[in-house]
Parts: structure tokens; sequence; C-alpha cells
DNA sequence: ACTATACTATACCGTTTTGTCCAGTTTCGC
DNA sequence: GCGAAACTGGACAAAACGGTATAGTATAGT
């Protein structure tokens, strides 16, 4: 039962750097939210750094294919997946685990770009961006790439300001300044 | 002279909170940093989180009053505050000293929504918030409330972006969709 | 000159941090 | 059942953490 322990592991402490921030949440806090021994993280991890890059890992893929799958069931036509994007991001933040962007957070406090931790962060923005361009060649934008990079900013920004406010309605206003963008073509 | 080690205090930890984070930045590298003794902080603000609240609240007036100010002298006429706003970005950005802005990054350190220096956050971000709204109002738009909370989107989107990637486009970029959203009232 | 205040230097406190070591136990594939 | 691998628990280390105590110095205003 490797895959169990390790993936415990990676599963409460990306839960536990969420909550209360990477630098904040010690290793002996997740062993024993785990329940785990202290070997097997430094078996399975090497460092608390290892710990964190896969915790961050994991939270790409499964993230980045939430956020797709969501997406595209929320939307009727093609060309409505950049606004039901919104409509995703609503459901993220009033989840009750929501506590802003875990790799915002990360780059945050590793800000150094040549931190392992920040590159993971940035590759992680780089699959989102990726994403919002794939609804923005479906949806048959004229520029697309343009486009992908102003709802892009509008995401960061919303999930921003969701995570500082706490408003409700932050993703639905969001959702009409995207409507204005993509109306301008 | 009290006054002189209690700013140059705040302005040390200021500049190593922005640059390394809040949790990250010990006490001893302060006190070190700033040539003064333990004593003297613990006499000024009590505690370490006293210092952080103290240096937020300087940087929360000294950046209000320069990004206006900045905004204002960028600008021609009145009616184009709202877009100079992110020329005044640009040159934030493209500063030795950006390290993203302090307050997100205290936010994401201390997402306790109850937390004193969530709430300094909170209320430097109000503070932004107004600035921008003041900007619209001066520009004349039909709809100021919602166009201020549209672009203070756009700000902290571009904001997080600059700071992630380091890209010296994004205010640019950030400031064609700002257009858009102007144009289309 | 006297006094209040600001400040310094240093030692110290208890706690927490990441990480290591090791001997023993459980669990799994064969 | 056997051997290998995974896992355990606890002791331990060295450093860093925030914060306190103390004793003494410098610098003002009056």
């Amino acid at each position: 039962m490797s895959l169990k322990k390790k993936d415990r592991l990676v599963d409460t402490a990306l839960r536990l750097f969420c909550r209360y921030g990477y630098r904040a949440t010690g290793i002996d806090t997740i062993l024993t939210e785990a329940g785990v021994a202290k070997m097997t993280l430094y078996n399975h991890f090497g460092t608390k750094e290892g710990l964190i890059l896969a915790a961050l890992e994991k939270r790409d893929e499964e993230h980045i294919a939430w956020l797709a799958s969501e997406t595209q069931t929320r939307a009727g036509a093609p060309e409505d997946g950049l606004l039901a994007l919104f409509d995703t991001l609503d459901a993220w933040f009033a989840g009750d685990e929501f506590h802003g962007c875990p790799f915002l957070k990360a780059s945050g406090e590793f800000d150094d770009h040549n931190d392992p931790v920040h590159r993971a962060a940035l590759a992680h923005k780089g699959h989102l961006l990726a994403l919002i361009r794939e609804l923005a060649d479906a949806a048959g934008a004229p520029d697309p790439a343009r486009i992908a990079g102003e709802i892009y900013m509008l995401v960061e920004g919303a999930t921003v300001v969701a995570q500082l406010t706490g408003d409700r309605s932050t993703a639905a206003r969001a959702k009409q300044a995207a409507e204005v963008l993509l109306a301008a073509g």
C-alpha cells in the first residue's frame, strides 16, 4: 500500500498548504493529520520542498482537468466556453475549501523566479492560459491569442478579489467584463 | 531621534517583507539590517505582527498617494485617468524593487478574514478601489461604479501576472483590455 | 545638574523548525 | 512460508523562531 500513504501525504499537505500557507504549515502537522511516520515522508519526497512540488503537480493536473470538464458541461455551445468558464470559477469560489489559488499563494511565498516552487506555479498558469486559449479558439474569436490573454488576466483578478474579499458576486462581475471584451472581438 | 529608529525599522521591515515574505523574514534579520536593538523593536511595536501592521499602514498611504499623483501627471485630460493608471502600473512593475503587491502577499499568508493583517490588506484594496472610482468619476463614465469594479479586477490581474511572469508587456496588455471596457461604456 | 526617555548589548527562555538515525514491525509478492 | 520492501515510532540534532530580562549608555528638555 505504498500508493495509499504517499497519496494521503500529498492530499493532506495540499489541503493544509492551501489553508495555512506553505511556510506556516510544518511537516509535523502534516504527518499527524495524515497519520504517517516522518521517515515515510522523507523516503518518498526527500525534503519538504519535494512534498510541496508533488502537491502542486497533482493539484495542477486535477484543477486544470476540473476546470476544463466543468466548463464544457456548463457551456451549451462551443462559443459559450469562455463565458462558461466564469460560472465554473463561481462554483470554485463558493466552495468551502476555497482559500485562494494555491499557485498564486506559492508564487507569493517563493517569489524568486529561479525557485522550483515558483516555476511550478508558473507552469500551472501556463496550462491555465493554454486552456483559455483553447476555449477562445473553439469560440471562433477573431484574435484568440489576444482575447485569451485578456480573459486570463481577468480570471486572475477575479481569483484574487474573491479570496481577498470573499464577495460571492466576484465571478459574475468578471463575467460581465468578459462579455464586453468578447463582444468587442 | 526616536522617529529615526522607528522609521528605519519600518522601512527595513517592509523591504524585506516584500522581497522574502512575512513569515520567511525573521526579526533578527530585520534588526541586523536596520542596525537596531531588539528591545527597541518591541518597545515600539510590541510584537512582530505590530511591526507588520505598521509597515503595511505606511505602505498603504505611500502607495496610494504615489499611484494617484503619478497617474495624474501622466494623464493629459481628466478622462484619460483610468488609462493612465496602467502606465503608472507599468512603471511600478518595471522597478527593481517590484516583487508583487505586498498586500496580496499578506492576504495569501494570512488568509483568515479575521486576521488583522488580512484586514489591513483588505483596507488597502478598498482605498485602491476608491481611487479607481474617483478616476472613473472624473472620466465621466456612464456607470462609474461598475466600470471601476471591472478596471480594479483588471489591475489586480495585471499585478499578479507581472509578478508571476516578470513579463514587461503585462501592463500594456491590461491597458488594451481597459480601453475596450471603457469604449463600451 | 537632574531626570525622563530612547536606545544598546547580551544573555537567555521555551518552542518550533527541518531533517537524521535506528531498531523493530507490518505488509506484500512470490 | 520467505524475503524484500514499506512503514513505524521515538529519540535526537542543530538551528531558527518570537519574545523577555537585565544592566547600562546616550541624549534630550528643563
